[in-house]
DNA sequence: CATATTTCAGCGTTACTGAAATGT
DNA sequence: CACATTTCAGTAGCGCTGAAATAT
């Protein structure tokens, strides 16, 4: 919680602020996903998994804004750990049709609580109000 | 600007907003420097040398939150395109001393208004009551 | 033939760690 | 001796590219 005192040229910037905050959320988020063993991209792909049903890895990472490339390895992680099965489509062979197991169900229960708690560790400053005016500014910025 | 409509439980968290928006500052910053021939660094680095005047190497980093490896590195690339000025510290001789030399307050304006260009860009959406808002939202989450 | 999916090997950036060399 | 500074080598996470193999 040090503070550095940035030049005002450098502090003034929104760019640099979200940059400070997203290294910060990245840090809290880290340290509460890891005290239930888990990762940040497995709480995104589990979650869309359970809202959206079944898909194609290509699918999931287009939900979730993850590159083709880290969905497969991060597909093929979780699938070892049992949390997600991966099943070739019939429909088109080309594809492997992904599904949340019943202990990647419970996983995503874990890493959902974790998540909610390291949000209240980013924002201790802010109020509720406060929060969620910060939410919505962001989610129009990030065209969400 | 695609909308990859991600899962309500991830799209909820401001943990996950400020990743995003970090994202497309990150991109939108990188251009408009790269326009200008410059690196996010170096606009911090020489801002804080302008702002505060001739310091260590290990000051400037604790200034502007950068890691003393990376200062280092970023020193000698400035220092080899003459826009600082790198001299033994007399009274303390582990030092270096860094200044900003002439050819480094011209840049250091260059990058200043290309940054203030990427935050147009990036903001785009919000009026400047709403910008006002945000920044001072995220400072305070920052703790600036 | 053009296009789409999965997978792998590798790159660039950012933040960081560990350790050596030097000096206070 | 403990501590600070500079520097380098190397690591980890994240987002991404290029290309091969496979299938539509």
């Amino acid at each position: 919680m040090e503070t550095w005192d940035a030049p005002a040229r450098v502090r003034a910037l929104p760019s640099w602020l979200v940059s400070q905050v997203a290294l910060q959320a990245r840090n809290v988020v880290a340290r509460h996903f890891g005290a239930v063993g888990g990762h940040r991209t497995q709480f995104t792909m589990l979650a869309a998994l359970a809202e959206f049903g079944p898909m194609s890895q290509a699918d999931l990472g287009r939900r979730v804004g993850l590159d083709r490339s880290d969905v497969a390895a991060a597909v093929a992680a979780l699938a070892a750990d049992g949390l997600l099965d991966r099943t070739p489509d019939p429909h088109d062979r080309r594809r492997n049709v992904v599904r949340v197991t019943t202990e990647g169900q419970v996983r995503l229960a874990a890493l959902d609580a974790a998540a909610h708690a390291a949000q209240d560790e980013l924002l201790a400053g802010l109020s509720t109000a406060e929060r969620d005016q910060l939410a919505a500014l962001l989610a129009r910025v990030a065209g969400v």
